[in-house]
DNA sequence: CGCCAGGCCTGCACGC
DNA sequence: TGCGTGCAGGCCTGGC
């Protein structure tokens, strides 16, 4: 499942190869995403040009002349560029293509992605514009955090995922994040003070810059946008070793659930 | 074959 | 009653 590294590297995987060319047609086989596609898009984005691609959250904005393309990758979904025709799959919703012959094709199993379209400004749009702030920003500082979270009776674990703490992490971040930080995930938010905080945003940081740099840790489903498969590297200090040794201090990691996901955590390294 | 994973929006339940 | 907050439900399908 793309979490905010897949979707990073897949943005830089797209677009050396978009940007600056303009698009034959949108070619849509299934309208049926987590909100359907709209219908008529085909004839807005028909002769448009890319100006530039950007991220958002887990939100990758392909800025067009005529507007811009909202693309998310829901739990299971992919973007890949091809040179030449080659037969869809059955799970490939959509083709953008372009005037010189190359494919931008998604494929989404699941169907939870989205394919979204503005003529604003994409940050008013109602699906970004309420988002927390990017995590690899230096906006995303320990007061930044503490100032969304002082007052949460909730476990920590729950409001580093929400969306209006801090974008762009996930189950799998939370987990490694929080093991990182020391913090046992069902620490009440609140009780998180400055020195916990500082610890966490930089263990956040940390966790999402090195899965960057690894190309992109992910589940089974992910390609890298040039249709190679990922690293696979699932090297995790927690998530998904239930039962097993901690990599720091041997004790046995403890899996759990936290408002219907899985965390896991090592009861030596984490204190609540 | 039944269940689970995952992101994230929506709607409900709860407490002041 | 109204509001904020927390949390469960639902979407979907491949893989165990």
């Amino acid at each position: 499942m793309p979490e905010l590294p897949e979707v990073e590297i897949t943005k830089r995987g797209i677009e050396p190869h978009i940007v600056g060319k303009r698009i034959r047609e949108l070619l849509v086989r299934d309208r049926r995403l987590r909100w359907p596609i709209e219908k008529g898009l085909e004839k807005k984005l028909k002769a448009s040009k890319v100006l530039s691609v950007a991220r958002r959250a887990k939100y990758i904005l392909v800025n067009c002349d005529s507007g811009c393309l909202i693309i998310h990758l829901g739990m299971s979904g992919s973007l890949r560029i091809l040179s030449e025709t080659q037969k869809p799959g059955k799970h490939d919703h959509f083709d953008l293509t372009f005037e010189d012959g190359s494919i931008l094709r998604y494929r989404d199993p699941r169907r939870f992605g989205a394919l979204l379209w503005t003529e604003d400004n994409p940050s008013l749009h109602p699906r970004i514009k309420n988002l927390g702030p990017e995590p690899l920003e230096s906006k995303f500082d320990w007061r930044a955090l503490r100032d969304r979270i002082s007052g949460s009776e909730s476990p920590i674990k729950l409001q580093i995922m929400k969306n209006e703490v801090v974008v762009g992490v996930g189950n799998i971040y939370a987990n490694e994040s929080l093991f990182r930080a020391g913090i046992h995930p069902h620490t009440i938010a609140k009780k998180v003070g400055t020195i916990r905080s500082k610890r966490l945003v930089a263990a956040i940081k940390e966790t999402l810059a090195s899965a960057i740099e690894a190309g992109g840790s992910s589940l089974r489903d992910f390609y890298q946008a040039d249709g190679t498969k990922g690293y696979f590297q699932q090297n995790y200090f927690v998530y998904g070793q239930g039962g097993k040794s901690c990599r720091v201090c041997g004790h046995t990691i403890r899996s759990t659930t936290t408002s219907q996901r899985s965390t896991f955590f090592c009861s030596n390294c984490q204190k609540r």
